[in-house]
DNA sequence: CCTGTTTGTGAACTGAGTGTGAAGCGCCGG
DNA sequence: CCGGCGCTTCACACTCAGTTCACAAACAGG
């Protein structure tokens, strides 16, 4: 895991402590243009801010490290008290604090959930693999980055397939679970969809969707290859 | 503003003592039956949610607050300091939490920054997207600067849907948020006013209403964006 | 009570999406 | 080298979801 970045130098033992005990890697800066410097080539993981000493050297550190091409995220800010009041809400600059003098453990529970959002991603339902995102929120599917413009059964038949990466799927299984219960279709049906996904995917990504012969068909790796 | 979603009922007077003095709007409910039966028609703005008396029945109740088909946010969880390590990360139950016993403002400066990041606590009037803005304490529509004659059906579905931009919604969905009853029958009675809104948008812009085949509307966000 | 507007609904219309049979092709076993 | 089985590809027909229309019911305002 890449470092957080603290600032300032040296942090108060209260904090190095803390972090030690959760086991972040760590790496504290005095100034923005050390945050630039000493910055990994993955990047700071995230930042714990302390703003009850200087908060204006410390406001203006958060303001710089959001206003890059990619943020840094998620931003902690350390605070005390009677710093609650003044909390800039006009500007994205931090996404989470912590009240000075913290309990211990409440630091890592909420960096812990800091990372689970940013990680996880809260917002958009997601199914990914590789270069693949369907986005089950908004219907929504690309591959490259690109979008794909595909049809319902389409998206559907892709949604469960790479949410079953590595598993096999016979004809009648793939009937019976994306077009729904005791379906009276031929097998082709599923052999033409898988076709058309295949087009759409590209001659690139076509390979997503494997061909078990004599059993059915496999979207991604097997776990077992190599 | 729609009120907030307080549990249990009756809240700790700390609570209510702080949200009277932040002057956020309220309304306590002891059961998930009781939060569905009472919420507003806009929907709860967000909930706080306290965890420290029946953890279980808490977090059974954040679960399916957030399960619904628009997930109740934000919400805050109140929890004791021995709660913190089992909090559970694995879903999205809560956006934030507060320790108790929390410090005066801590709360309000939590919730304070929870609206402005859902981005309804600075301007709560007004909803933008792209050309289209919607003033909601005049029930004035207007896009690319002129002013939409739409009517009160209309208003409110596009309001809806425009508040929730790239989210795909069924009419069945559609027809219970913002027609507000059980319905029995017309869902063209949706595809009617899908119509008549995109007729007013112009041409230009009717394309900001998106047909998802087989599973609902879509405003906006035609582009992806993960 | 009358009048114009808003809203809901059934029905016709249209076309994208889907399913199917048949032909084509390649792998594999004999 | 041959034959057959199974997957791929194709073209076409048909279904059904979405659009549009016309009209009736509900409603609001005078």
């Amino acid at each position: 895991m890449e470092p957080l970045l603290v600032y300032p130098d040296p942090p108060p033992p209260a904090l190095v402590q803390a972090l030690e005990l959760s086991g972040y890697p760590w790496k504290a800066v005095t100034t923005s243009s050390q945050a630039q410097q000493q910055e990994p080539d993955d990047g700071w993981s995230g930042a714990v801010v302390i703003a009850d000493g200087d908060p204006e050297a410390a406001f203006a550190l958060c303001r710089a490290l959001r206003k890059r091409d990619l943020p840094l995220e998620p931003l902690m800010l350390l605070i005390g008290p009677s710093q609650m009041r003044d909390l800039e809400l006009r500007e994205d600059v931090f996404d989470d604090f912590c009240l000075q003098p913290f309990q211990p453990g409440e630091l890592d529970a909420r960096l812990k959930h800091l990372f689970w959002r940013a990680g996880r991603g809260t917002r958009p339902e997601l199914v990914e693999y590789g270069p693949l995102v369907l986005n089950l929120e908004t219907y929504q599917a690309a591959i490259d980055g690109n979008p794909l413009d595909l049809t319902y059964m389409e998206y559907e038949l892709l949604k469960f397939l790479s949410s079953h990466p590595g598993k096999v799927f016979t004809r009648e299984v793939l009937l019976s679970r994306v077009w729904g219960y005791e379906y009276y279709g031929g097998a082709r049906t599923v052999d033409v969809h898988i076709r058309r996904l295949r087009a759409k995917l590209g001659e690139e990504h076509a390979n997503l969707i494997h061909t078990v012969r004599s059993v059915g068909y496999r979207f991604g790796q097997s776990r077992w290859t190599i």
